[in-house]
DNA sequence: AGCGGGAATGTAAACGTTTTCAACCTTACT
DNA sequence: AGTAAGGTTGAAAACGTTTACATTCCCGCT
């Protein structure tokens, strides 16, 4: 008549009633669970009384009397950018991995929503904070203004107080750059988001590129909007200016462009070749493929939880800026210009 | 000498040192901020304390005591799967908006990790979970082994014992053997992935329909991955009874079976013809373009959350199913056959 | 004038853990 | 044999809120 249930699912079972169970006190259960010392025989009498009872701790009750959260946030403009869902897959893997959960915010690179989600990282007293900041925001913030050690990805402007993990994006631009030259072409044009740093970033070494080249720079800042990017690409190629090729910042400005340059019936290469940003599976999909940067975005996220671990465990340490290069993966869009008719191949420019 | 400073940014200001510096209690304090009844006076003096200190409130304290956590559970296969990237935008947007937060999880199809997770959400407390379940726990799951309510979405076995928002995915793969059929195909084959509901559900749709037109069904079976779609097709192309046209069950699968016709030289639609799910936005830029069933994944977001938040308020009206349609986006991979040679034209059979 | 009722406020308990501290038991050493 | 040391265990405090309950005050009614 005494039978036990195999499980109770009811909650409101507490670390005492499993202590009762066990016939031990709340403290050794919990000991017993976070693997303090406690004998075999009491360990193994928890164990079976927190199956029996079907006990789960309650994480609020333990933050709260442990002062640890065993929480990161990460905070992004748009999780629907493939670089950050693939940085988010990343952090959440090494957050999981490391027993810690993550708190995922997505900004759409409005302040007001940014400074709501930092607030709430306060107030869930986050053990630490991935982040990729608004421009606006970048200047302003302060190492100072966070209880928690913040770790900035994929934006950070040199000299910022806080440690990050960055493309070299100047480097990347400038290898499009590059790359483009060696094959043959001359009037290459530039479109770069107007609201990162990481699209200022990337003017500046496609800028610097083709100084070195002793080229004309000309380039355009669009919002980072697909249709922004299709407005504007629009009007260039209308234009008599035209260039022969264009070096893009981003994956979003990519499918503007390339759908402006369909919609305008250009031929690739032919008419206009393409470079761009981020290896997203497309790119190797469509026809021509497109040359692009691609960023090691796993590389970037397990990077920002390794920063922030070890600051966490030694919170004094000098800042750190970890610079990962991107890998340029060549395709079809950039394919040699046949129509070239400078008389010597130029000096080789890759690499 | 007794100056005040603008902003404490150090933690360790909590509600007792807001209720001193406003010259209140505690509960008058906490009565202010969660809008309690106040009198307007005394709510200014809070209000001018809070902002005074910089005191966040700290949310595993308030969890704790008041029993709620405001918080909703979000587990899915892979969020770098597009589907579920809107999907958990969708839910995340829905959330914040109702002042809730969102804790994400990828399964990765592995009933381990899923299992991991969901008793995370039951430390967690999840006021609500929304899950789109591992084939194999959809059997074994009932709404008693959770004290939260339950969502299903993207996959839901039918008389599933849950609130649940999926596709009429027997109707959107029919859809596309209809259209396929008004197009002129007849050996109209079907690659569908093996370890998730919604493979089956389509393959089945896919089944029926082609009963319907009294065409010989031909289907395989395959894991979700990139590779595994490459590998089958590859394998089926190079067979004597390679089909006309291919109906995909999802993106993933999609990607592996276009890159292995563009390797076994096939031309679209001529050679094959190709129909799939997700309009991801490459199956736009791709030449030719890819004929989908776009799935309304905003819809699908809010209407679970929607779901969710009325189970929360009344929890024991009965179970509701939301079944909601996907859209034909026709593009040119499935252009009409030009070498049909059948006399008439077949019975206008899509719609 | 007395009294009932409602609104505003304060006091203190409660939420479910972890952790400090003291007590206890064993063991080994002098 | 006595005692120091070390390892297990339990009692109780503490974490920072919310909330039940008591108190006070003010108003209007009889």
């Amino acid at each position: 008549m005494e039978k036990k249930q195999k499980t109770i699912s009811v909650t409101g079972v507490g670390i005492k009633d499993v202590a009762r169970l066990a016939g031990v006190s709340p403290a050794t259960v919990s000991r017993a669970l976070s693997g303090g010392p406690v004998s075999e025989a009491l360990r193994a009498q928890v164990e079976a009384a927190v199956r029996a009872s079907g006990y789960r701790p309650n994480l609020a009750a333990r933050r709260l009397r442990s002062q640890h959260s065993g929480t990161v946030g990460l905070v992004v403009a748009d999780i629907r950018n493939p670089f950050f869902t693939g940085l988010s897959r990343a952090v959440e893997d090494s957050a999981y991995q490391a027993g810690m959960r993550v708190i995922l915010c997505n900004t759409d690179e409005d302040p007001q929503r940014e400074a709501l989600y930092l607030r709430l990282m306060q107030e869930e007293r986050v053990s630490g904070l991935i982040f990729a900041p608004t421009r606006a925001s970048m200047s302003t913030l302060d190492q100072s203004s966070f209880e928690f050690p913040v770790v900035l990805v994929d934006r950070a402007a040199t000299g910022v107080p806080f440690d990050a993990v960055v493309l070299d994006n100047r480097a990347a631009a400038a290898q499009l750059v590059n790359h483009l030259v060696a094959r043959g072409y001359r009037r290459i044009g530039g479109l770069f988001g107007k609201t990162s740093i990481t699209g200022a970033e990337r003017r500046d070494g496609y800028v610097g590129a083709m100084q070195r080249h002793g080229l004309e720079s000309a380039y355009r800042l669009v919002a980072p909007t697909a249709e922004a990017a299709y407005a504007e690409a629009a009007a260039w190629f209308a234009e008599a200016t035209r260039p022969q090729a264009l070096v893009v910042s981003n994956s979003l400005l990519l499918v503007g462009v390339l759908k402006a340059a369909r919609a305008a019936g250009l031929c690739m290469p032919a008419d206009l070749a393409l470079a761009g940003f981020d290896n997203d599976n497309w790119t190797e999909l469509v026809e021509p493929g497109i040359t692009v940067i691609e960023q090691p975005v796993d590389d970037i996220g397990r990077s920002a939880m390794g920063l922030l671990f070890e600051r966490l465990q030694e919170p004094q340490r000098p800042l750190r800026r970890v610079v990962l290069s991107g890998r340029c993966i060549v395709r079809g869009s950039t394919a040699v210009l046949e129509t070239a008719v400078t008389g010597a191949v130029p000096q080789e420019a890759e690499r």
